[in-house]
DNA sequence: TTGAAAGCGCTAACAC
DNA sequence: GTGTTAGCGCTTTCAA
């Protein structure tokens, strides 16, 4: 692993510069020179010193990645299409995990340990409103997620309420009247949970539907656990429902699993409709329809944009991008 | 971010070695001094240029995992188990997907992209036996899964015979004894499927039945289509069984959903019995009786011990480290 | 077309 | 207890 620019240089009898020319594809060398130093560097088995390039350059090729957890089916798919998407770009990604703890995730933004990649892909869960200050740091961000918006930093996300009310239409579309919902937040007005409860309540109220607090059911995470709960609880109130809208489809499986626990059928007593796309939703019984808002075309936006600062697109105002989503229509909530 | 030590020490009238000291923790600094350099470096908000520090040191402070993709639910968990310990050691972790394919993970083996990481742990998918050589790297290297054996690196891995063995008797201790398999690899000697099938027939001779082909369902992947695609053939093929061994979690989720599809109960029909101790098996309907077969060990006996090996453990012959399994007893295939 | 040499920011001998 | 200085391996002016 000692091999280094001299050693190729002396062996092949040229300078070092020769040589980094040769690596770097500098075109005017001669081609005799150019085979020299090739057979060199091939009979060393040198390979360049990337940290040692990156201290010179100023880069380091790498981006980080923070987000809750890797356990989270969701975030997990997402980490995958963003290294998928970054090693297209020729960018390796280090992975952060904060555990969705707003004091975490501050810590994050100041630490040293990013000084190791040349930008940052963000998605915070415990970071509200109040922080966005915090998120106008020095080096280039993008932002994922719905905790925070109009922060300093570029903001990669989905249309919540829209593609919230387009679910819930499809659920009124087939004739369902008393929609439940599984997994808000108490007393939220940002963040996933609020801004796709907000287009329940809108797709409701178009539809000339009250609001009815005795089927909302809450949570304060989203696992799978979570929504089997929330569902146990809903049922033990005794309300009337004939559909579900899970916040997400980990909420949405968990509460399905308790609904046919309980002897209701699904679709045919209750309709279930999830969200995020998940592609384990495509494998439940019944398979869960679900939103997909646009998580390919997250990753991939956010990966290009945290490349085109990194590059010096610095002048231009931070924007927010948005995704376009669509229904995945499956068994748990056919149409007609 | 142009703050260097020489202009913490040009504002706090020391050199930069003072400065480092004091950065370093250095024991023997005059309190006053101390206290001028940390009022320098709070003023200018100096943090250190991890970049030159790894090049003087030759470490970087970061580790590479590389595993077929995330979106497979063992790898997401396996890689929030690394990362959490990596991150309880100080060391952040730069995540590779290989897509399971064989010459990516060649690739990646001699890839400079590694040269930002001190060391490795490598699960690949793809590569066999017949390529243990490439293991032999000049860089710290862990090896997970069972692709390979005896190599010249330290694997850390899990009891795959033995446990399938005890998955399977778990089966015949209830009294199933037509156990169908789903996610056999045909003509395989080496893998997890070849190694879990063999401890399934070390079961099933022990308890004097014969091995049956018909009931055995070949797949080449493992997602849950597979598991259910597997299934349907089994059906299809009409032989009998009171049982299904399904090689991972994801196979016997598949399973279960077309068993079920198709009229059977489980478990009173037909026991299902899965393998990896996923989270997401305790949520299915019903939940699922697997192996655990030492994930969370395995992810901190990897990091530990790449972490050593970083650390200097290089005349130590490599090692062969063996995680302990256990079942964990559900629904779908309770006791008695 | 190639060589010499400076320096990226830091650590660690070695001096004082 | 603190300062000087030589590199870590590379890229990149500037000369030749």
């Amino acid at each position: 692993m000692a091999v280094t620019l001299h050693d190729v240089a002396r062996l092949a009898s040229v300078s070092i510069k020769t040589v980094s020319n040769v690596i770097n594809d500098y075109p005017h060398i001669r081609p005799a020179t150019r085979e020299k130093v090739e057979a060199a560097i091939a009979e060393l088995g040198y390979t360049p010193n990337l940290t040692a390039r990156n201290l010179r350059s100023g880069r380091t090729g790498a981006i980080a990645l923070a987000l809750p957890d890797l356990g989270l089916p969701y975030f997990a798919e997402l980490a995958a299409l963003v290294i998928q998407e970054a090693e297209a770009a020729g960018v390796v990604v280090l992975v952060e995990q904060t555990g969705a703890d707003r004091t975490r995730e501050l810590d994050l933004l100041r630490s040293p340990r990013l000084k190791l990649t040349d930008g940052l892909i963000f998605s915070p869960l415990g970071m509200g409103q109040q922080d966005a200050a915090a998120l106008d740091v020095s080096f280039p961000l993008v932002l994922l997620g719905e905790r925070i918006f109009d922060g300093p930093a570029d903001h990669v996300t989905m249309r919540n309420v829209e593609a919230a009310r387009a679910a819930t239409e499809h659920l009124l579309a087939q004739g369902r009247r008393r929609i439940a919902v599984v997994g808000a937040h108490e007393g939220e007005v940002l963040g996933s949970a609020a801004l796709r409860l907000q287009g329940y309540r809108a797709a409701l109220e178009a539809a000339g539907i009250g609001y009815d607090e005795t089927i909302i059911g809450y949570t304060t995470l989203w696992h799978r656990a979570n929504g089997a709960d929330s569902m146990r609880e809903l049922l033990a109130r005794g309300g009337e429902f004939d559909a579900v809208f899970g916040l997400n489809d980990t909420l949405a499986l968990g509460a399905m699993r308790v609904l046919q626990e309980s002897g209701r059928r699904v679709p045919d007593d209750v309709a279930v409709v999830g969200f995020d796309g998940l592609d384990e939703a495509a494998y439940s019984i019944p398979s869960l329809t679900t939103v997909d808002p646009g998580r390919a075309w997250i990753a991939k936006t956010a990966v290009s944009t945290l490349l085109e600062r990194i590059a010096g697109a610095v002048e231009v105002p931070a924007r927010t991008l948005l995704a376009d989503y669509s229904i995945l229509e499956r068994e748990s909530a056919p149409s007609a």
